[in-house]
DNA sequence: ACAAACTACCTATCTCTATAGTGAGTGGCA
DNA sequence: TGCCACTCACTATAGAGATAGGTAGTTTGT
């Protein structure tokens, strides 16, 4: 249920179509929500349908047409309102947490490799969250910059900061994940005997 | 699909009920993969239909029975492919990162009734992650236990040593996530002023 | 003039997961 | 004798999510 809101989120910043939608999420609220175009699409039907949203249906070239959608009132309270709700507590499920308790059963070989495939996801997760948080710092970042234009400049730093603290947070995460890996690989090889040739 | 390869791990320690999983299961795997019994059940089964398990029915006082699980070499072949086969990239879902980056909308009691919550849920999970730590690093938990039966007692640091490195990593998780959510709490303080009456 | 790449939107289907039950047997204890 | 907590096993259903498509118009480069 929370695609909803990741999707409020978004559309705060300024009225989007679908397509800028699905866009913009691999970009920003993907880090911590993602979601595939086609849970988009009917998300936004199902949330117009509900009130939360209302579209303008733009020409594009000449027979073309695409819908904006822009947040209602009723979209601001309902996000508002989810903002004060206590959070959903998210089960574990972590296959890679799972294996690792496993890994007696693996061969040496797959067990080094699989390490080295979970640092090098997160290695590479870590570097587009840095990446992403510098153009937060310098405000380089384009939804960020849309939504700044609709507070004043001394709200500017609050919004900023909430969005950095969000972002280290996953940067903590993603540190902590590459470590372990590391350690990992350090524990294979002491455990399986190095069988590099 | 992982829940398969979770019961499995689970069930090569010992052939087991489905109600003896579905309790063992909060005590070890569901830190990494939680699952509730609708799910186990039915799951068990179709392990059973697909040939990774066999059941023999026991009898149980007078007149019940019941119905205990082992693992066929079927199902020690798929655990194996499994545990060779590269790991699934989990896709981010994290409600309480998502919200934090917008904490600017929310009531500042809100934001840290939320963080309190958060931080409380991980040190709680925290705690419950270094008291079975503890439980591997003496041997003392009964499932690793009737586990390491199998094995010949060289092997024994090893299997250990690896179900202490995904605790470990896990751990790390949990003890990023309570830091984090502390300096969300000061910086929601700095930033909406201290309204403690 | 045509292809390729991109914008735009949507559907179908299957699996996974969550929630909330049902119902029967057992063992202890008051 | 009756009650309660626990053991055991399962079902029904709805919603969320993943995967894999489809269709139509637009822009850009050659």
């Amino acid at each position: 249920m929370s695609l909803r809101y990741a999707l409020l989120a978004l559309l705060t910043s300024r009225p989007m179509t679908g397509y800028d939608v699905s866009k913009q999420f691999s970009q920003s609220v993907a880090h911590v929500w993602h979601a595939p175009d086609s849970q988009i699409y009917p998300e936004l039907n199902r949330m117009e349908r509900d009130g939360l949203l209302e579209s303008t249906v733009v020409p594009w070239g000449k027979k073309g047409t695409k819908k904006e959608y822009a947040v209602t009132e009723a979209g601001i309270a309902a996000f508002r309102e989810w903002m004060d709700a206590p959070i959903e507590i998210r089960r574990q499920r972590e296959p890679a947490y799972l294996k690792a308790a496993y890994l007696e059963w693996a061969e040496p070989g797959a067990a080094r490799a699989e390490l080295e495939q979970f640092r090098d996801h997160w290695t590479e997760h870590l570097t587009m969250l840095e990446a992403t948080r510098a153009t937060l710092v310098d405000r380089s970042h384009p939804t960020l910059a849309r939504r700044l234009e609709h507070y004043d400049a001394n709200q500017w730093d609050r919004i900023v900061r909430y969005k950095i603290f969000a972002y280290d947070g996953l940067i903590d995460q993603a540190r902590a994940a590459v470590a372990w890996a590391e350690r990992g690989l350090v524990l294979v090889d002491e455990l399986e005997g190095s069988t590099v040739d």
